[in-house]
Formats: C-alpha cells, sequence, structure tokens
DNA sequence: ATCATAATGAGAGTAAGTCTCATTCGCATA
DNA sequence: TATGCGAATGAGACTTACTCTCATTATGAT
C-alpha cells in the first residue's frame, strides 16, 4: 500500500532534489548527506510532519541537526512551518515544491491532511485578500485556508 | 483616539459579558472577578493579543491563572487560541462573540490584525471546503483564512 | 451564616526548541 | 589526488512558554 503522495507532487524525485540544491545554493547553503536525508524522509512520509515523525523514520539523524536544517530548509524556502495546536510543529515542503493546498487539521489528534480545492476559487480568495489587505497597508505574501473538524478516525473512535 | 473593536463587536460589553457567563455555567465554570477582568482586558485590546500583552496591561492578574483561565475561556467556547509563529499564542474572542473574520499575519513581527470579507466568498469557500471534507470523511467545524505578508509598518520599516 | 466545591497564585516542573563548541565533512583550488 | 578553510555535525547544556501542585481563598447554593 503505497501512501506517499507521488500523484499530489508537483515534481518528481530527483527534479525534486534539483530544486532543493538550487534554493540551499541559492542561500549559500550546502546540501550534504543529512539535509538530503531529511528531505527524502520529509517526502516519503507524504503529509506534513513533526519532528519526532522525522527522528523515527530516519534514526541516524541527530534531533539539533533536524531541528537546525529544518530552520535552513525554511530559510531557504525548500519547507514550511505549520505551528498548529499540539506541541510540536509540523513541516512539509514549501509551494511550489508542492503544490498549492490546505489543510484538514484534527482538533481532536492534532493530524493534518493535504486538500486541493479548484482554481476558481482560489482566484477568488486572493483577489478578496488583497483588496482588504490594500485597505490596512498590508503586503500580501501567501494565503493559508484551512479546515478545522474531527479526522474520521477521531470521529468514529 | 478609540482603538477599540466596538464597531466590529457584534455584542456590546454587557451582552458580551452576559454571553460569557452562559457559556461558563454551561460547562459548570465560574464567572469569578479573574475571569471577568481577563475578558475586559482582551476586549479593551480589540485585536489579538498574547499572554504578555494581557499580564501588562492587567497588572493584578496572575500569570499562572491568566494561563489556566484563557484554557477554560477556550474550552467553553468564548475564545480561541492562535498557534502563529512567535514565541507566544495569540487569543482572541470566538465567533460569534466576535463576528467572523480573518488575519492579516506579519511574518517579520508576528503582528496580527483582523479583517472581514463578504459572506459570499465565506459561503463559496465553505461549500468547496465540506465538498473536500466530505471526500477524506473529515467532519468540518470552521474554517480559519489567514494571509501572510508584511504590515504597514514592518514594509516601510 | 455555613458548607462544599471551585478558583487562586506562587513556585516547581516539563519539554519543545535553541545554543555551544569541539570535531568532522564538503568543496574549491593546486 | 592532496590540502586547507569554512560550513555542518551532534551531544548535551540551556532557555522559556506553558503546565502542574497544593495550600489558601473565594464563590454560590442552601
Amino acid at each position: 500500500m503505497t501512501r506517499g503522495r507521488d500523484t499530489d507532487s508537483t515534481l518528481s524525485t530527483s527534479d525534486l532534489h534539483d530544486a532543493v540544491s538550487r534554493r540551499l545554493a541559492r542561500h549559500d547553503y550546502r546540501y550534504t548527506k543529512g539535509r538530503r536525508r531529511l528531505v527524502e524522509t520529509i517526502l516519503a512520509a507524504g503529509q506534513p510532519v513533526t519532528l519526532p515523525d522525522i527522528v523515527v523514520a530516519a534514526p541516524g539523524l541527530a534531533p539539533s541537526s533536524v531541528y537546525r536544517n529544518l530552520d535552513v530548509l525554511e530559510r531557504s524556502g525548500v519547507v514550511i512551518r505549520i505551528t498548529a495546536a499540539g506541541d510540536h510543529a509540523y513541516f512539509e515542503f514549501a509551494e511550489p515544491l508542492l503544490s498549492h493546498h490546505h489543510h484538514l487539521v484534527c482538533v481532536d489528534c492534532g493530524s493534518i491532511e493535504d486538500v486541493f480545492l479548484d482554481d476558481e476559487l482560489e482566484a477568488s480568495v486572493d483577489r478578496s485578500l488583497a483588496e482588504v489587505a490594500g485597505r490596512a497597508g498590508f503586503t500580501p505574501l501567501r494565503h493559508s485556508l484551512d479546515l478545522h473538524g474531527r479526522c474520521a478516525g477521531c470521529e468514529s473512535g
């Protein structure tokens, strides 16, 4: 049973590595073995992951290095940090390494699942947000649209 | 210069206290002096606030009690917790004590400002989210739609 | 007023995340 | 391929937002 996001990803694995390498180089960071392994672990997860998720899936990676490298990847625009409720922050690939999407956030267990909306809605959301932003002198960068509720497991359990 | 959210609020101050009292009672919580003062401090702020904001604005409130009571208010549906980037969580009144709205989140200074969108867009957002949620067996409760960017102060500074 | 129970607050405790620093690695150059 | 320098690593100390504990006090019903 494959749980990866092959169908959702906009890039092949090798293209992903190329893109990550380029983004790191642009910020004078090196694409080391550990960082490559970190990227592969996030990719294999196929959904937003926490630090414990990563360390469990890749025991060779030192927690302090994972924290540091998630920060490096975030600064380089490879990864974004999702600060949801719960103890840990979640990480996943940034756009456009992963195509634009949103989250189903479970208020019970804290799990986060990716979902995709149609482009028309996205466009009207951006238009409306740009309008209110302009009114407030705010410079828009990106929007986040998440649905909070109960996942199938927590609803039935 | 008044900075309160009188114009945005759906309730008068005394109606707010009534509503809070009712919600607390529904969960067998008491509306004590400290909790009343906490609610008034959040109201006076007129925007999402952190724990330090509250303690500075109301030095009489003990931090441990404020943490506990924010939790009580959240459980009772009086307040919501916004876990944005930055060190502290933000709190503001939950809907419908405060009418449905969204946030302009500054990626530089972490400040959060409320904005309001038109009902038509909200409805189509909810419709689309309900569709993808249903597909995933997810039970929707509410959505959050935030715009991330740079506030006027950080953009010019 | 009295009582049972909930709330308070000062401080200890927990743990996610950051920092330090001695060692190791990667990459550019010869 | 060898060399050297700056970046990366990792083990653990450290910071700090937040929670827990518990003795005391306030609250609301009778």
